[in-house]
DNA sequence: CTATCATTCTGCAACGTTTCAGATGATAAT
DNA sequence: ATTATCATCTGAAACGTTGCAGAATGATAG
């Protein structure tokens, strides 16, 4: 843009022309010369190191805020090979729900009080998923990485690891590796979910997992397995289906299964618009939400309890996802271990009380 | 993290010592030496320059191609001042109907086929909107910006104007100022909202409009009032109720507009959130959704029809406006004359068809 | 009075890129 | 034979920053 008025100045090594650079943006030279100190003492002096005499570095640190000086990013960059950006990538087809937004806002909110801006990284499912992840290392176009739907073993994980690059995880591993993550606690969800059926008088489940190769798939799993046991119901198989389906092919599939003579009386499921092409199947199987089935599920909006309010419902945070995730990885960067930077929240139920009847 | 490794290499001027630069990224300089050109030649011939050669142009390009070579950001950036970034800025409070996934997939299909990446800032909208605008153009931390939440006299329009500073927004003005946008026209979609429920029998007709401050608002009031003349229906008032309310505070506005002697028999609403909240309220008053009333709403996801199957339902394509402003913008970083970069998309009806009676 | 030393400041060089102003031959025009 | 023209190629400089090695100053010690 104004690129030719920047080449036109400063030609002259002796005068600086700082007279001409008046509109421009400040840099460390326009300090230097205005504090009549060389540039690198301003560049210590503003940050705070300890070879700079306690008047100059106030005087500069002065300057620099009168000014509105900004270091130069690019400058920063190329000399140090700091990016002070973090890179979040993420599925193309992934996650209707606004589920994104949030994971967003959580991330930015704690991004904003530090000099990192957030890059965001889609890639299309059917392509390699390491590749955007190996982008990133390969050109140093960030800081540290953020990336989702993890596996138990986790090619990008590895990877990272590997190459020692700083990341954090939205979901966990199994690899027996440490590393920063927050993960939703999905074993306490299907286990209590369980539960809360078993209280609704529900004995025959069905569970609507998530896609069968990420790691929390398992820990659904899991708990659901768990429960049952516990509470002594019995497990209708629901072949087939998972949350990676169209909405449009989980309804289908869950009015096939309402039609069966052995159907469920009760559903877990592991997401918000699942549950709602979940009702939508029952309902064109000529069923009643909360008096033939229960479902139990999870949102994040707030308005599933209108779809519905029979719906059980817990609520998974993720602009709480978001802002542990933004925390754990710039503490990694930092150098910190990543044992300790593994958090998991807990499932928060609301909307229907769990221990209500099941006739709605 | 690899940052000694390189201040390591590299001091001596006679021996490049590409020897140690083995693991290291390739640069113009690794091209150089192992082609035996100048560093200016190689860069030159890989971007076509015309006055390189034609076999060593194709030999440079071959030998970048094999090691891999990508341009170093930090270096052209500074160089240049060209970020390659495009920044989309967006509110924290912002649409939790999961618009803001789909924009943002929407631009980064765009920019998949390009070297620009995505910077996404979001802003508080308890904060001045001009701040992160200003930041990006005082910094030049972008080529180019992207807003949203457009108003008919926007300051920030104004100052990117004044700035000469490239941007797309979505949404339109009305400053009498030429600049690219991407709009869903608004109006169109309330008229024929407003007919689809005369056809269906509705004479007494309410609006949720969108925030008055926005320029769709006044697209949407402008519809909504001139369809109202044509088919000879009445506006009920719906005072102060509009979309950037809580949902729940819709919600109770929407059971006290029903519980009035003259409420409306057919509401106009311009989100799918806003739509489910109106409906909760509706029902809270005792009244049913296709009988006592009807709704005409847009959504953008396709589980609306399965809320409630009464519904009126235009679809919004929230990736289509992403892509529209991610190529608008782009050809306007180009040089492009805005008058050309400006798109309209069209309300597209589906769901319950639109000439069905208004009994459910 | 010199040597040593801490304190405080400074040039220079380099990160990788592109632009500017040539340089080098070769070929064509005079 | 001399000059102009052209086609290719090139080194130096600069963008803004930081690390390195060292300079200038004064103080302390020998």
């Amino acid at each position: 843009m104004d690129q030719k008025a920047r080449d036109r100045a400063g030609v002259e090594q002796v005068e600086p022309g700082m007279a001409e650079k008046e509109g421009q943006r400040p840099t460390l030279k326009t300090i230097a010369f205005m504090t009549g100190l060389g540039v690198t003492t301003v560049s210590r002096a503003l940050k705070d190191a300890p070879e700079i005499g306690e008047a100059t570095r106030r005087r500069v640190q002065l300057v620099a805020r009168q000014i509105g000086y900004r270091p130069n990013r690019a400058g920063v960059r190329l000399r140090t090979g700091k990016t002070n950006v973090i890179s979040l990538i993420l599925n193309t087809e992934d996650e209707v729900t606004g589920f994104l937004s949030d994971i967003i806002y959580g991330i930015s909110e704690v991004l904003a009080d530090t000099p990192y801006h957030l890059v965001v990284t889609p890639y299309s499912r059917t392509n390699d998923p390491l590749e955007p992840v190996r982008y990133v290392v390969e050109t140093g176009s960030a800081d540290g990485i953020i990336i989702s739907r993890i596996e138990p073993d986790d090619p990008r994980v590895r990877y990272l690891v590997e190459h020692d690059f700083p990341f954090a995880t939205h979901g966990r591993t199994a690899m027996g590796v440490e590393h920063a993550f927050h993960d939703y606690d999905n074993h306490a969800y299907a286990a209590e979910a369980v539960r809360t059926l078993g209280r609704a008088g529900r004995r025959r489940l069905a569970l609507l997992p998530p896609p069968p190769t990420l790691t929390y798939y398992h820990e659904t799993r899991n708990g659901f397995s768990e429960a049952l046991l516990e509470t002594g119901a019995s497990e209708v198989p629901f072949p087939s289906a998972h949350l990676d389906l169209p909405l449009d092919r989980i309804r289908q599939h869950a009015a096939d299964l309402m039609r069966r003579a052995n159907r469920p009386d009760g559903i877990v499921c592991s997401g918000a618009g699942a549950a709602i092409a979940l009702v939508a199947g029952i309902e064109e199987a000529g069923l009643t939400l909360g008096h033939d089935v229960d479902i139990v599920t999870k949102q994040s909006t707030q308005f599933l309890h209108w779809f519905r309010p029979q719906l059980f419902i817990a609520r998974e945070d993720f602009s709480l996802a978001g802002r542990d995730l933004a925390i754990a990885l710039l503490k990694r960067i930092g150098g910190a271990d990543p044992k300790t930077l593994q958090t998991l929240s807990s499932p928060v139920w609301d909307g229907r009380p769990v221990d209500a009847p099941g006739n709605g």
